[in-house]
DNA sequence: CGGGGCGCTGTGAGTCCGCTGAGAACCTGT
DNA sequence: ACAGGTTCTCAGCGGACTCACAGCGCCCCG
């Protein structure tokens, strides 16, 4: 179990990480809320434990952009605040959780495992396209039933197909989206590479290529 | 954004659309699948939320006539089942997503506001002529249904056609916007070859020769 | 009815595009 | 340090595409 705590206050950060890696979970550390996010947005956390005042990006904030990436990693909120409208406007940007410092730290552990178990619930909707289906929660592929390992790159790949599904998408565009938002440097050649390995993954008839202007998922 | 609500659970159905309401949707209610079908049918609402257990047409039957019909309104299934297999079955018939119940009204909000979101991805409108439709995200053509596969040329020329197709395009013309910029250093016998090419994968009947003037889209 | 010009089409050569195998550079975990 | 996996570049191949050319047919004129 991997988490990312995003607090500021450096000695409840050190103190937080000592316990909960002690407890047996992996545990990153960032100190504000540009680095969160940026942290989060990798996905490879099981949960985030953010507060609310940060310096820079308010955790408000931090919860608000991931959910509309469509990022859907549990979040617990900690913050001083203790108003009834704090825990509504946490909980309505999307936090599943909210906690109120100072907290127990057992209390914590107790609400961090109810969170991780019920984990299941706000899932992202899984993408399907034919038998191919991706599940961006655990990010699982399979084909047919059968599971399909992907590096990440070709991950990404798919995940932005099925995402923009049935329309052409041409290689810049994906070197823009899944490479580098500058999209610059990169040959277009390595979108056709990386195609082949899919294709070479999920079997043919998932990709068809649209000749000059690039692919699009088969139907 | 008009949302349609379709769920026998008369209490559970008041309560979804209170709820809605104070969040700013136009919300109606069916109580079983037939008049939920025949209400989506009108084509009127943003998404559908549509419970699986229903009395007389089960919600897989109502999102599966729906598409059977080319209704591709967003739909949310609702149900009390949560085996991987009803998702998936729910996915198959062509539901955009998913919630199990019980489930949180917070995360009903935010599943059904990305999904809201994702489906306003903008889509440029497809173009038609007779029984000839172009549909620019996909880059499909289809010829009285049928899909015809054109080259990256033949297809930019009909799509040109398509948008000034009304009037008459002289040849100069088209190898100024199809062809190159410039224009000059090409025949505009090529441009004879291409329509030659487009007549025979559409059929007669499509682009009209106006002797020394050009081509024209016939109506 | 005859002629000239315009448009149509079959042929073929050169070019372009996308696919693939090989391999170098890099990262990661052991 | 090493092994395995991943990312990306490069070069070559095959097929699709583009376009010029030239001959033919047809339309419209006198």
């Amino acid at each position: 179990m991997r988490l990312l705590v995003v607090e500021d206050e450096a000695r409840l950060g050190r103190a937080l990480k000592r316990g909960l890696v002690a407890d047996g979970f992996t545990v990153d550390l960032a100190p504000d809320g540009v680095s969160g996010l940026n942290a989060a947005r990798d996905g490879q956390y099981d949960a985030v434990l953010l507060d609310v005042m940060l310096p820079g990006l308010s955790g408000y904030e931090v919860v608000k952009r991931l959910r509309a990436e469509d990022n859907w990693v549990p979040v617990m909120m900690v913050s001083a605040k203790d108003g009834p409208y704090d825990q509504a406007d946490g909980l309505d940007y999307g936090a599943d959780d909210y906690l109120t410092k100072p907290f127990d730290y057992v209390v914590l552990l107790a609400r961090l495992r109810a969170l991780l178990r019920r984990q299941s619930d706000p899932r992202p909707p899984v993408l399907t396209s034919g038998d191919v289906r991706l599940d961006p929660a655990t990010r699982e592929v399979t084909v047919a039933g059968g599971a399909v390992a992907l590096s990440p790159r070709e991950y990404e790949l798919l995940e932005f197909f099925l995402r923009h599904g049935d329309r052409v998408v041409t290689k810049i565009e994906l070197l823009d989206r899944v490479w580098d938002a500058r999209g610059v440097g990169y040959d277009p050649n390595t979108v056709e590479v990386y195609v082949g390995y899919l294709r070479r993954k999920l079997g043919p008839g998932v990709i068809d290529t649209v000749r000059g202007a690039g692919y699009r998922l088969a139907r």
